[in-house]
DNA sequence: TGTACATCAGTGAACGCGCGTTCACTGATGTAC
DNA sequence: TGTACATCAGTGAACGCGCGTTCACTGATGTAC
């Protein structure tokens, strides 16, 4: 038995102290804002809750106050962007998103809300970090699969009112999808700011609602 | 000045010493393995340099006669699987895997190339750690970005044969968001195994031979 | 074919460092009367 | 409005641990004559 098969209990991931008074509240946002900082300056991979502490102007119990470990720090910058951008396509689908009525309405339309969220996570910052991270860190794919999960289940139920005759199935399938790619060309778009982002947008977009489009035929 | 802003140095990636005996090459091979097994085990996070020699019954200079630190390690492991993946495109593109005459005769040539990868992938050990790893370490992200670049100047080349009368910028983009959604998906059908993996590659498949397929008609 | 020597391959043991985390405490804020 | 007390918020200082890495060395392999 190598050390490596010794199974480590997931981390705690439960907050430990809600924060109360205003004081605690300001502290809590500085320690989540100062890990969002240095994110965007050494990576997930540099970063620790002493270097977090530091940036933040604090000693590393008043961390340990309100995060039982540094996961649970990820997670709540990692819950936060995904529900913002989850909140966007949310707010897209109530105020119509869905009803065009020509291709080209449907693609702007789309092109919209790619646009939309794209902006959303460029504003937070160490975005593509916390991305990168819900991807590769362990305890922390929940969140990310839990976010789409939401998502889907909301389109799903919007286009099954649209398109009444489509298997359910492949429609599901093809939602799932459609999240999984957007959330590629998320992160490209942001990863590489200087190669044609909004044409590549555009691409896509276009490539989206052709994809749908068999829905209507059927 | 925090300790974030002290400038580091990228980490040395030139391989120390070049294996020259069968034992030496063995040695080599083996820690490479070690690595991958243990990516597949414990994940990147909790990689080091001890573990590997450790499963690889070595001691620690002995990897390092090898490899100057551990991302050059990982670069390694990166590389090939980046190039298995690339010598089965290309060997796709040379016997003729877009050269179809039918949409439907794209669409299984599509599909077959998108299962090799799909394959290839999955059979290497720690593949989709590797994958998450060139995404998420700075170091090795020019891997993935190269590899991505070859094979997109290759299959433009290709294209541009087919479509002589394609704009070459948009043809250009095209195959990048296209080999960027590819890898998107075989990442996805390899994390999700039990969420119909074929007809997703399936679908995916038919999304991207219909959005080529705007090339023809011009 | 045997042997002396050069080079290659791997070992044993430890290093300093920064990590995540905690203990025992002080200072700040809110509350009851 | 003032004060005594309870609770909340943060500090100072350190802990053990495993990390990446290296030093000085021994053993294995190849080569020249």
């Amino acid at each position: 038995m190598t050390p490596a098969n010794k199974k480590r209990r997931a981390p705690d991931m439960q907050a430990k102290t809600i924060p109360l008074q205003d004081r605690s509240r300001q502290t809590y946002e500085s320690i989540l804002a100062a890990a969002a900082a240095l994110l965007e300056e050494v990576g997930v991979e540099r970063l620790s809750t002493n270097l977090i502490c530091k940036r933040a102007h604090l000693t590393p119990p008043a961390l340990y106050r309100y995060f039982p470990n540094k996961y649970a720090l990820l997670r709540e910058l990692g819950s936060r962007l995904m529900q913002a951008q989850d909140d966007a396509v949310f707010a897209w689908i109530d105020s119509g998103g869905l009803d065009t009525s020509t291709p080209e309405e449907a693609f702007r339309s789309n092109l919209a809300i790619q646009t939309r969220v794209t902006d959303i996570t460029r504003a937070q910052p160490g975005a593509l970090w916390i991305l990168r991270a819900l991807r590769a860190v362990p305890t922390l794919r929940a969140v990310r699969v839990e976010s789409r999960g939401r998502v889907a289940d909301r389109l799903l139920a919007a286009l099954s009112l649209r398109y009444p005759n489509a298997a359910e199935a492949e429609l599901r399938r093809t939602v799932r999808l459609n999240l999984e790619l957007a959330i590629a060309v998320t992160e490209l778009v942001l990863e590489e700011p200087d190669q044609e982002p909004d044409e590549i947008s555009a691409d896509f977009s276009r490539l989206i609602v052709g994809y749908y489009a068999r829905f209507s035929d059927a």
